[in-house]
DNA sequence: CTTGACTCTGGACCATGGTCAAGGGTTTAC
DNA sequence: GTAAACCCTTGACCATGGTCCAGAGTCAAG
């Protein structure tokens, strides 16, 4: 019951409220996501209520596709006064570009399946469907 | 100089021709994407002239975005006079709706990054940084 | 004949982000 | 007291698409 007792949270209950699994926890621990809690007397990892929080950050980092490790980088800065909000920004311009990148060369594959879709009458002889011929590279005809 | 004289590329020959390396060409055997070639006496590959443009059908396929498992169904439903064509039409539109949808989920990141990036004046403090706000980091530091 | 380049097989290893199992100890509820 | 539910560590395993290595055999040139 004193100022210690907050820590009371089993990994489990932590998983629970984060709604992740406890092996992805302990995964995140070891990768360095997440620091290193307190431990019981048994041996039992003792969370604060920040923990939940945290997961919660490293969720939506993902959904916005950074990698575990750009995650643990902007962490590191997400405390760090001297290069924090720059560095969390160009890292976020970093990581746009990277979107954009990745969207043009997604819009190059839609252009050629399209393009193959709408010459392919979908029947006929193998040696005049378009997307066979185009695959196979019949010497550019 | 007879007919079977044209089995006489090794797989090194193919690799350089086909630009692809050399554990490649075993590894897309192993997976069923390129026929098991003849062998030599001394247990080597012995290549005919059609496995190179065999490969340059996987690597375009590649460059569409298809997996090895996709392309492996492609190259058989290219000798299946049955449902060939119909069923490469369909696999190539089944690809295109991948595509589609993989472009929606990045411009749904391109769009929350944007903001973010937006709204950041990119200095002072931490917790005014309203990329760290949005991901949740209401770290105590 | 010897050297060097080539090939063979089987298996290990890389990154990524976890997930699961084995074989224990702990805590909680009844 | 006992059983269920929980936790610990270590280490293996998943998919994907290869890459690399060891140890051995083969081939071509000089």
């Amino acid at each position: 019951m004193d100022a210690q007792s907050t820590q009371h949270v089993t990994i489990g209950a932590v998983a629970r409220r984060a709604g992740v699994g406890i092996d992805t926890i302990r995964y995140y621990e070891r990768a360095g996501l997440l620091p290193k809690p307190q431990r019981r007397a048994s041996g039992y990892r003792d969370y604060g209520p920040d923990v939940v929080e945290r997961l919660r950050f490293i969720r939506r980092a993902k959904d916005l596709g950074f990698t575990l490790e750009e995650i643990r980088e902007l962490l590191v800065l997400s405390t760090d006064r001297e290069r924090g909000v720059k560095t969390v920004k160009q890292r976020a311009e970093a990581r746009l570009a990277e979107v954009e990148q990745r969207i043009r060369e997604l819009q190059r594959m839609k252009r050629g399946l399209k393009q193959l879709i709408d010459a392919c009458p979908g029947h006929g002889a193998l040696e005049h469907c378009p997307i066979l011929r185009a695959l196979g590279g019949e010497d550019k005809a």
